[in-house]
DNA sequence: AGATATATATCTATTAGTAGGTAGGCAAAT
DNA sequence: ATTTGCCTACCTACTAATAGATATATATCT
C-alpha cells in the first residue's frame, strides 16, 4: 500500500479507537516505520488527515450506495447493518459518533466534511426505507428521514455502549431493528 | 462552591464539551482563577478526577431515581427525556456517550465507574418500562432492557448527532420515542 | 490564654514527556 | 533537472505530575 493511503487507514483506525484528540503522526509513524515528520509531508496540519479520513469514508460510502442501487430494500439494510456489525467486532465505535464526541474541538473544514457524511448516510438509509414501504417490505409510521434517525441513532451509540454493556447487546439492538421493520 | 465541588463540575461540563483528552487541568485552573498544581491537591491524578466526575452524576441520577419512585411510568419517562432535552439545549453530549467514545484510553478505574453509571441508568429505564407496560400506559414488544437500550441509544446518540445536523432532530427523536411508546 | 502542632489550600518552580509543526538536506525516481 | 518522499534537527507550546514553600485556619496541649 502506498503510504498516503497507509495513513489514511491507520487515522481511521485511530480515531475509531482512541478518538481524534487521542492520536498522533507519532502513533502513525511509528507503525507504519516512518518519521512523525513525514506525516507532514502528506498532511501539513492534522485537520488535513482529518478531511481525508472522512472523504475516504464517503468515497466507500458512495460505492456501496452504488453497488447495492437495484438491490432490495431488505438487502440494503442488511447491508447497513452489517457495516455496523463489522465495526462492533472490531471494538471501533462509528466515524460519525467518534468525531461528533469531539465536534468543538474542530476545524471547520473537519465539521463541513463530518456534516456531509452523516448527511450522506441518512440519505442513503431515508432512501432504502422509503422504498422499502412502498413496495410492503417495510413497516414503520411517521417521515422515513425520522425512522432514519431512529435507526442511525440505535447503531451509532450501540457500538459505543457495548463497550461499557456487552457484546450481546449489540445483536440485540440489530435484531430489534429488524423485527420492528420487517412487515408482518 | 467550594473548589473541590467546582473543579468538578467544571470537569464534567468540559468532558461533555470536548471530551476527556481535549480538557486539562489548565482549563479548570483558568476558569476558577487558581494555579493547574493546586488542582493537583484536590484531585492527584486526572483519573481520580474522571472517577469524581461520574461519581457525582451517579448520585444525582439516584436522587432523581429517589424522587420519582413513586411517580408514574409517564412522568419518569418525562424525566429521562427532560435530561437529555437540558444536555442539547447547552450543546453538550451524555457523559456515558463521551467518554464510551474514549474508552479505549480510559484507566480501569474510570471504566468501571462509567460501567456502574451506565447500568444504572438502564435499569431505571428498564424499570419504569416494565412498569409501564404493566400498568397499561405504554406499549411495546420484547424485554424491558432491551427497549430501554434503544431509546437510551436513540438520546445518547441524537445529542451527538444533532450537533451536525439540526436541533429539531433532537425533538424528532424525543416526541417519535413517546408516540412509538404510549398506547393507543 | 498562650504556645504549639496539624490540616487545609494554595503558591512557585520544576521536571520529563508529548504535541503539532517547520526548515533544510538528501537520495532516488521521473 | 525536477519532483517525490523521506530524513535529521529543531522549535514552541502544552501536558500531567512532583517538590517544597507559604499562609491561614483549626485543634490540642500546657
Amino acid at each position: 500500500m502506498n503510504t498516503r493511503a497507509h495513513i489514511i487507514q491507520l487515522a481511521d483506525t485511530l480515531i475509531r479507537d482512541k478518538g481524534y484528540n487521542a492520536f498522533s503522526y507519532h502513533d502513525i509513524a511509528k507503525t507504519i516505520g516512518i518519521k512523525p515528520a513525514s506525516i507532514h509531508y502528506h498532511f501539513p496540519v492534522k485537520s488535513n488527515l482529518g478531511v481525508a479520513v472522512i472523504e475516504k469514508q464517503i468515497d466507500r460510502l458512495f460505492a456501496v450506495i452504488e453497488k447495492y442501487k437495484s438491490k432490495s430494500a431488505v438487502e440494503r439494510l442488511d447491508k447497513f447493518l452489517s457495516i455496523y456489525t463489522a465495526i462492533q467486532k472490531d471494538n471501533k465505535i462509528c466515524l460519525v459518533g467518534s468525531l461528533a464526541t469531539d465536534f468543538n474541538t474542530l476545524d471547520e473544514q473537519v465539521r463541513e466534511k463530518l456534516k456531509t457524511f452523516s448527511e450522506l448516510m441518512l440519505d442513503w438509509v431515508s432512501d432504502f426505507l422509503e422504498e422499502g414501504r412502498s413496495t410492503e417490505l417495510f413497516e414503520f409510521e411517521g417521515s422515513s428521514r425520522t425512522k432514519a434517525i431512529m435507526i442511525v441513532t440505535n447503531m451509532l451509540a450501540i457500538v459505543q455502549l457495548s463497550r461499557l454493556t456487552n457484546e450481546q447487546d449489540f445483536d440485540t439492538v440489530k435484531n430489534s431493528i429488524k423485527q420492528d421493520l420487517i412487515k408482518k
